[in-house]
DNA sequence: CTTTCAGCCTGGGCGC
DNA sequence: TGCGCCCAGGCTGAAA
């Protein structure tokens, strides 16, 4: 989504930010409005406008903005889109040509102003960065006997897998979600890392999964779909040994694995 | 420190 | 048609 909005609003000023849901708590349009979007790119799970203030040229603001389970930012030039109507429009992004909408159903989202680089960056490892390595996943697990699905989402040990790719990362390196992050080995170790980045880049390269309601910035729907090995395919067979996929319940997030060759 | 749980919201789908 | 339940790319705070 950031990837697609970059090249639609790079260089624009910002002309008004209209909050339309209180929920959103966030009450600094002031600050944001008359900036120019330098660029926009992902952070952790935010999609972040980095802004430019003409009168504090040496600041690097950031608006960023969590979709949560089910926000989207959609740019529009020109007409309103037919159909879609004002049903779930949470903030308008006003720019010079055309607007971001953020539309959100379930009203998890949130938009939030960061006055540093350092305040929007993560605490948890960046898992497409070089410097995520085997040796640098053993450091984070750093004993832990959480379920290593589990600790997969803590966003604050790696930033920015969640609940789908947690499964289909494991499925692809064979590893049962129910092991202790603690117990895996060094080979384990290795192939969690390079699954992790290659699961995470045919994702993006696909534009995300679509199973509901997810959007990129276009309005358009995601791609990965197709390429989900267990998750939500409960009760089918495995696409790699035919045995049955299980579902069940980690932390209270669905879980779904093969149990033939996941070990 | 860990794990579990309710809660935040809206809606789709299912069985009765 | 309605009702109750389960489920949903996330995360927080309280309790155990």
């Amino acid at each position: 989504m950031a990837r697609q909005l970059d090249p639609l609003v790079r260089g624009q000023q910002i002309g008004d930010l209209q909050i339309l849901d209180h929920l959103l708590a966030f009450n600094e349009q002031a600050e944001v409005i008359g900036s120019r979007i330098q660029a926009v790119r992902r952070i952790g799970k935010e999609v972040v406008f980095e802004l430019e203030r003409a009168d504090h040229p040496e600041d690097d603001w950031l608006l960023a903005v969590h979709l949560r389970m089910t926000g989207r930012l959609i740019h529009e030039s020109g007409r309103l889109a037919e159909g879609r109507g004002e049903r779930h429009l949470r903030a308008v992004l006003e720019l010079k040509r055309g607007r971001v909408l953020f539309y959100d159903m379930r009203r998890f989202g949130t938009f939030r102003l960061y006055r540093t680089l350092a305040d929007a960056l993560p605490a948890g490892q960046e898992p497409l960065d070089r410097s995520f390595t085997a040796t640098r996943l053993n450091s984070l697990i750093k004993g832990s006997n959480t379920a290593v699905k589990v600790w997969l989402l803590r966003q604050d040990r790696i930033c920015g897998i969640g609940n789908i790719y947690a499964s289909e990362i494991l499925h692809d390196c064979g590893i049962d979600p129910f092991r202790p992050a603690v117990s895996l080995n060094e080979p384990e170790l290795n192939s969690l890392v390079s699954s992790t980045k290659k699961i995470l880049r045919k994702a993006i390269r696909h534009c995300g999964t679509t199973f509901s309601d997810f959007q990129n910035a276009n309005g358009e729907v995601g791609g990965y779909q197709r390429f989900l090995r267990v998750y939500q395919h409960a009760g089918e067979g495995c696409h790699s040994c035919g045995t049955e996929i299980l579902r069940a319940v980690q932390a209270q997030r669905s879980t779904f694995w093969c149990p033939a060759c996941q070990r």
